[in-house]
DNA sequence: AAGTGGTCTAGACCACTTC
DNA sequence: AAGTGGTCTAGACCACTTC
């Protein structure tokens, strides 16, 4: 870890603990490179990460604080808002059962919008996997995942069940970088309704998501779709001359 | 504009004239340097804008490489993604005519809810609109808004019929700094189905929002909710040791 | 006028990729 | 082994806020 992913950690947690109150404000720049000996550009990278999480504000010439906002909401907000790491991260740390009913896994030629979306030639082949995540065997979301072959090879029936990702980070050793969203309102289809269990006109929360790896690789086209009630999206803005 | 800026545009506007192709790589950061007269860590603060933007790709050891996504939609991409501009400002480039139809226009007390996500007390006043706005005529949205007087004061009819943002950033000389947001899928009530002329089961997107200026205070609680046919929110995630 | 954070440099050293 | 981007420093100078 860097110098700086530490500073922000601690100033992180001395916010969640309490210590550095809303609308409080943290200590000086100066203060910061004496108290953890480093150069100023090293704590201004530290705070510039904590203000891309949404917990500060910078103001030049009067100095930085802590953003007047729930704090309890913080534990779940900043990793929220990245959201790189599927459904069952979202449950890791809770103990709340997540599970899977596989309703296709298969391997197909894409069709023109999912090569697009790949940006593969549709002569290559893709993993065409479509499930439903249930949490406490509550079904939640339905996926519809399309991943290249040559990109995740071995994909397993076994991982589908659990965690794609696991396969992705743990057994291939890649790591998700990016992921670019397109969030929309929905109608549940007839089987969709049915598959996550849902009364008369409950909306989705759909969201189609082209995801890289940190080589540059496309290696996924999904659409997942929420089960309205159940599922919010965060996203915190800043304005890039923060 | 500082120099990281310029040399941000300057490669970013290279990349949407198709000068840099997607999985193209990009000049190496010592070549860069020469280019523009500056420093390795300005064209690293250059390239990490862009990264952010979602257009390029960094890799340690090899070099940096444009994302293999549609060039096309990059003109609204980057903006959309941060969207701290108002619905006004969305159509700001285009021919399209926005307009408004004010339901309400009052000064209240605040309910507890709303006294909460401003962090003021029930004793402060803010202003509580209703609007519907329209683009060429055709209803697109339905935004409640509360923002405290205290904080923005003056605000006036016309500028609920026009811009409130152009009345907060060019009257009142203030800065919009960053939002929190909260997405959902939502059904319209009888009320806003009407107001936006829906057909039936038509679902909305629902955008909460708190907002803050510069200087950290909170000026606006909003929920936005768009017609599900005509709206899209984009979202960019980038993990943050890039 | 004093104090704050922001930009930028030149250069040392490091982590990682590619060959 | 050679080449890439990443981290970090010490310090100069600047833009902005506050008094």
């Amino acid at each position: 870890m860097t110098k700086y992913e530490k500073i922000a950690e601690d100033v992180q947690s001395k916010i969640e603990q309490g210590e550095y109150k809303p609308n409080e404000q943290i200590p000086l720049v100066t203060e910061m490179c004496d108290t953890y000996g480093v150069s100023k550009i090293t704590v201004k990278k530290a705070m510039d990460l904590l203000v891309l999480r949404g917990l500060i504000v910078k103001r030049r010439g009067a100095g930085s604080f802590v953003k007047n906002i729930e704090i309890g909401a913080l534990q779940s907000f900043p990793e929220m808002s990245s959201q790189l790491s599927g459904f069952s991260a979202d449950y890791a740390n809770t103990p709340v059962r997540v599970t899977s009913v596989v309703h296709d896994f298969s391997i197909v030629s894409p069709s023109e919008k999912v090569a697009d979306k790949l940006k593969i030639t549709s002569g290559d082949f893709v993993y065409q996997i479509c499930r439903t995540r249930l949490a406490d065997g509550v079904p939640k979301v339905i996926e519809y995942t399309y991943m290249p072959i040559d990109v995740i090879p071995g994909l397993k029936k076994e991982d589908v069940e659990a965690s794609i990702y696991h396969h992705i980070e743990k057994e291939l050793g890649l790591t998700v970088y990016s992921a670019h969203r397109t969030v929309r309102a929905v109608m549940p289809t007839v089987l969709e309704k049915e598959r996550l269990s849902l009364e008369d006109h409950i909306p989705l929360l759909e969201v189609e998501q082209v995801a890289f790896l940190k080589d540059g690789r496309i290696f996924e086209y999904s659409t997942t779709r929420h089960a309205g009630n159940t599922y919010e999206f965060y996203s915190i803005s800043v304005r890039e001359n923060a």
